[in-house]
DNA sequence: TTGTATGCGTTATCAG
DNA sequence: CTGATAACGCATACAA
């Protein structure tokens, strides 16, 4: 059923019908209630493709996932989507997720620039200096970043945790219950998040006058056997950690499960404290932690874009959340030596 | 740029230039040559929604996703679009990804099918006599169900494992190490997936003569905090089994470490199965599994959605793979009591 | 092999 | 408050 249909049946010409479904100001009420329950009668919708031609606006988000990186197709970023998609579903948007070979990226959004196929982007995972920050302002799309990216250039709109504070506190948290050797399982370092997160622990450590030690340092994606493999060499080498500082629940749980395996008990023999990002299908309070939940932030980063979307001239929005850090079971003090 | 302006640069006409961008035959290789090296010099792309209006094709392939169900949105759920993303993208396809609240999931695929904004979806999570599909019959969208429902009525198209043979088999192979007390955690029962893996375990056991224990038995959704807790009940119960056979990596890290925290090693003291979807952030060899990528599950679906939205009027495809059963540490012989 | 004219289903402009 | 008509950018039947 289409509008030239529909709106035969109600004896309307298409523009008012057009006008009643839109809600726009000068049709009259009454028209408007036949209208529109008409439409729910014959269930009537506009066509996607041609409002959207007529518009100029396409009614979709896009999120562009380069495949190789397994940093972005990750279960963090199904979290983060679930948030978003609710918050945009909400406003009558849906999600084109475009899945690409990593030198692909640049392509796709000039693609969509192009073709006009979404509305605004939100950039996931920003490196130092990411050059998809300048390209998408030479393309003009609205868009969002979720993290920041450390650049000179013209301002952009961005939304981010407070990275550096929550492993600065973490640290100190460690340092507090005398803890003086703490290791770090950091996320890969190229990606911005992961570098403020080292300078955080970098000055807490030189606040206590803590020497750094890249001996019981890593960095690596944040997976399962990657905590696990990183904290059964670094604890079978001489002067061991007595904590671990660790970016992600998922590593963590290779962290707990090398500790177990090496007959350790986390909190009293060895303590752990994390980046929690509330993930929905991990245990919550199993771990004392810098707590964020990734979420919530997608929901936000989307109440973001689609304000930029409504404003395209307004200057940037920025938004910086602090984490809350939440005590949990997996510290304890230090053991004196 | 538009294909008007476009095609006045190259002094033809907008038909010409259309066709030789479409890879029509007619069109001369001089032609084409002329204009596909300038649609690549200036960036030309046609507009989608004009292009989806004249065709009726969205080149998007639609998501569902309600909310609140914890079942599809999930890690599970990640590993298995990006396969999916890979083949659609090489195809010229997107993703249209939809978030609903749970009694909205109906409206938004009547929705799509008015609307025509996906020329196909992927059906997920089916319950047995899954009201979507009948739903997606009658609406005359193409689609492809990731599982099975067990439904009596009309025919058609699915991808699946065999999961009833997977847990009958890997029931087998704890029998075989002597245990006749097995634990079962399985995913959400009303989910068609963990009804047939249920039956796989019970058909096992029958034929070895093992009587059910309902007090040993589990269906939770499938997260790492049910795995811990079922674990630390079912272990401190009476007459506590020797073996688990747990739906997903994730709950089973739970059961692993619950069996750490009861002083209990893995293998040696309680043995541990597991369906292994390889997600690719959780650790592999770690446990005896029967193992099925959900990624290449999502590439093949892919793959058969587009084949059928080819060929409309060919009959509903349907492939079943049969998990791997694979040898892991978890597993070992039944201590003698 | 190329071009002309029309339709796809909306929204927007302008007139009544 | 309502309606006729022109875009929107492309594909395609038909004509040359």
């Amino acid at each position: 059923m289409n509008l030239k249909q529909f709106s035969e049946i109600l004896n309307l010409s298409q523009t008012t019908v057009s006008r009643a479904l839109n809600g726009f100001p000068e049709v009259s009420e009454k028209t408007r209630n036949r209208v529109q329950s008409a439409a729910i009668q014959y269930n009537y919708h506009p066509n996607t493709q041609a409002k959207s031609l007529a518009t100029g606006k396409s009614m979709a988000i896009g999120h562009v996932l380069p495949v190789n990186k397994q940093e972005i197709i990750n279960p963090i970023f199904t979290d983060f989507i679930a948030g978003t998609g609710e918050i945009l579903s909400r406003s009558g948007y849906h999600m084109a997720v475009t899945v690409v070979e990593d030198e692909g990226e640049e392509a796709a959004y000039r693609d969509m620039a192009s073709k006009k196929s979404v509305d605004g982007v939100i950039l996931h995972g920003p490196r130092e200096n990411d050059s998809r920050i300048p390209l998408l302002q030479e393309l003009g799309i609205p868009f969002l970043v979720h993290g920041r990216a450390q650049t000179t250039e013209t301002p952009y709109s961005w939304f981010d945790v407070n990275n550096c504070r929550a492993f600065k506190k973490a640290t100190e948290l460690l340092i507090d219950l005398g803890h003086h050797r703490i290791a770090l399982l950091n996320g890969l370092e190229y990606m911005d998040f992961a570098v403020r997160r080292r300078r955080g622990y970098e000055q807490a450590l030189a606040q206590a006058g803590i020497e750094l030690d890249p001996s019981i340092m890593r960095s690596e994606e944040m997976m399962e056997p990657y905590g696990f493999s990183a904290t059964m060499q670094i604890m079978q080498q001489p002067n061991p950690p007595t904590a671990f500082l660790v970016s992600s629940v998922i590593p963590a749980m290779g962290v707990q499960r090398a500790l177990l395996k090496l007959g350790l008990q986390p909190a009293k023999d060895v303590s752990i404290v994390i980046h929690d990002d509330q993930l929905s299908f991990l245990p919550a309070d199993l771990f004392t932690a810098s707590r964020s939940s990734i979420k919530d932030a997608g929901k936000r980063c989307a109440q973001m874009l689609l304000e930029q979307i409504k404003n395209p001239n307004a200057p940037p929005l920025t938004e910086l959340w602090e984490a809350e850090l939440i005590i949990g079971e997996s510290t304890g003090p230090a053991k004196n030596k």
